[in-house]
DNA sequence: CTTGGCACTCGGACCCAACGAGTGCCAACC
DNA sequence: GGTTGGCACTCGTTGGGTCCGAGTGCCAAG
């Protein structure tokens, strides 16, 4: 074995050993798990040549060694290679999933299955609407000035907004008019994204009445709204508590996280760039651009709807963590979760 | 002053004591800060008895005394006046909750509002299903066997279903039978709430021609499981970092009180006896009947519109907190949410 | 019932020594 | 050159021992 390739199998074996026992790794306590055919004389050389490039360190000087950040990424990029589910592990997701009865309940689930499976922290963004597309616009007459548009996403979800109209609506050409907004909007916005439909939108009030123009552009105004109010963009967590059990891997404590975890903002930016399955992203320490995660890892990947993205999912865990497996984990669950919303 | 008086000014010298410092308070320490004009010995002889009576303990022999469950409960009922928040804190308030443009903000921001104001975890309830109105039914026609069922309820809460249909819901015949079924259902549900409509939906499909009677009888269906759907009421959480803060003073850790929040059925049960405010609802420790809080005291109230209460709110936080401030914290922002609701 | 006094308890801080896991280095070996 | 056994050294951990002080409980006197 050339002795490049061993170095890299005694970092190997460091981070397996650590992310198993949560204890600095010795040059003795590793050979007695690992048959490297060499001395320990030999592992302790190459540990020095491994803290050396940075890839391990020492707590202290009479300790074993653990990975750095650096060490765990070199690990996650050449040496692990991916263990899939098994086919128990995939009928229980399927089977699980396919339990739920509406968005918020694949949503909901897909978060509990995702934190149960990993035990980690799990975050699911709900579909996006700027990526969504229309299937249906509806306009509801609540009162006599008031208005509901309603509008209706191909990943099911809602959104609604209330309207104030000038004219009278009630009656018969109340309805009438309301029809022809209704017919009118939907011509020019079912089937297409929310960002698309904005340049149509514009047009649309021109075919009207003067008098009946201001409701048109109240209608196309809220319809706009609900594309450009990133707010809306939901993020919703599930097992929370699993941060108690990792208490000493996180430095600081597990205050910074759950800070971090309660900016959903943050999180929606670290969900917004990911690719479809089977890619996943890691993000492991300090190469997480937020502070309050540092001492965490993030294992994020995209979900979708046919062939579209519309959301990102994913776990944020300690730096110490079985990678494979968790990368696994959270590649499945999307996989799964976009199937069904395709159907 | 009588003893037995006196003796109930030490108890509320130790909780306010103990509650700024985080430490036993000892007899000496009590009367630095307390004027109560009998000597160390005395109060030393009244803590002996607000021991035997189960009030306070001593965390070892030769320690500070601190309440017991028994004792802030005491303190709750007889010791604490309520101080009604600052003048400037109802404005901040008031300002933050009038910036909401739609329920979910509302919800939003209250939960966000009631964590940063009492620095506890904050726990509010999504305006509940069963005790709402029905405000209007909308039938959408989305395919040509498909329909969707739209709910909207007084609160502004909207919920939907997707049906499907035996007969072509396509053309003119089906868009008339569609739009017959939605006034009846109206005529039927408006004004009244989810529980009432029950009733009145099963007769009405007899008004129907026998072909068209599947189709009513599965509208009246997805509205009724909107209501059995306890699933759906949902509660959102904010300031759950608040308790790294308070680490030390939960016994076995943050873990069990994660995992019992992570339990919304359980939560939602907590808060499903509320009353209205001004009326606040407090658990202290073991009175809690979830085993995850014992360590922790809820402090409950209910929200509504007009007269209605259609949702609780709260905090968690551990034994040892500022019951009054908070107490009054959580009162005010119940009363500011239900009079926006009711607008 | 209150008060000052006093003996007593007990946890926390500090120090010290022994222990042992683990390292780094070196000289010898293949 | 890479590998190995040996060995001195480092340093955190553990356990014992002492000291200190906060705080108590009790008692006899006021």
């Amino acid at each position: 074995m050339m002795a490049e390739e061993r170095r890299l199998a005694v970092l190997r074996a460091i981070v397996q050993d650590f992310v198993r026992t949560n204890e600095p790794v010795g040059s003795r306590a590793l050979l007695e798990r690992h048959a490297l055919g060499v001395s320990a004389a030999t592992v302790r050389n190459d540990m020095a040549a491994l803290e050396e490039e940075g890839l391990i360190g020492a707590p202290h000087t009479s300790a074993g060694r653990i990975p750095t950040d650096a060490g765990y990424r070199l690990f996650v990029d050449r040496l692990s290679e991916v263990k899939p589910l098994s086919a128990p592990e995939r009928a229980a997701i399927r089977e699980f999933l396919n339990g739920a009865v509406d968005l918020d309940d694949v949503v909901d689930r897909t978060v509990r299955l995702l934190a149960s499976l990993t035990h980690q922290v799990a975050v699911v963004q709900y579909p996006s609407l700027s990526r969504s597309v229309v299937r249906h616009v509806e306009l509801v007459h609540l009162g006599a000035h008031r208005l509901m548009m309603v509008l209706i996403l191909n990943t099911g979800r809602v959104e609604q907004r209330v309207l104030e109209a000038e004219q009278d609506l009630g009656g018969d050409p109340g309805e009438e008019l309301l029809s022809r907004i209704r017919t009118d909007v939907n011509a020019v916005a079912v089937g297409h994204s929310l960002t698309e439909v904005t340049a149509s939108l514009d047009a649309l009030p021109d075919r009207y009445a003067p008098g009946e123009r201001d409701l048109v552009r109240a209608v196309g105004a809220s319809l706009e709204e609900a594309i450009i109010e990133e707010r809306e963009e939901r993020v919703v967590l599930a097992g929370t508590a699993n941060l108690a059990r990792a208490e000493g891997g996180l430095g600081p404590g597990v205050g910074p996280v759950l800070e971090a975890l309660e900016q959903h903002v943050v999180l929606l930016k670290l969900l917004g760039s990911v690719g479809a399955p089977p890619t996943v992203a890691v993000r492991i320490g300090r190469e997480n651009p937020y502070a309050g995660l540092h001492a965490t890892s993030m294992i994020t990947t995209g979900y979708g709807s046919g062939g579209d993205l519309v959301g990102g999912m994913g776990i944020v865990g300690p730096t110490r963590m079985d990678y494979p497996g968790t990368m696994a984990a959270v590649r499945a669950v999307a996989a799964y979760v976009s199937r069904i919303l395709s159907e």
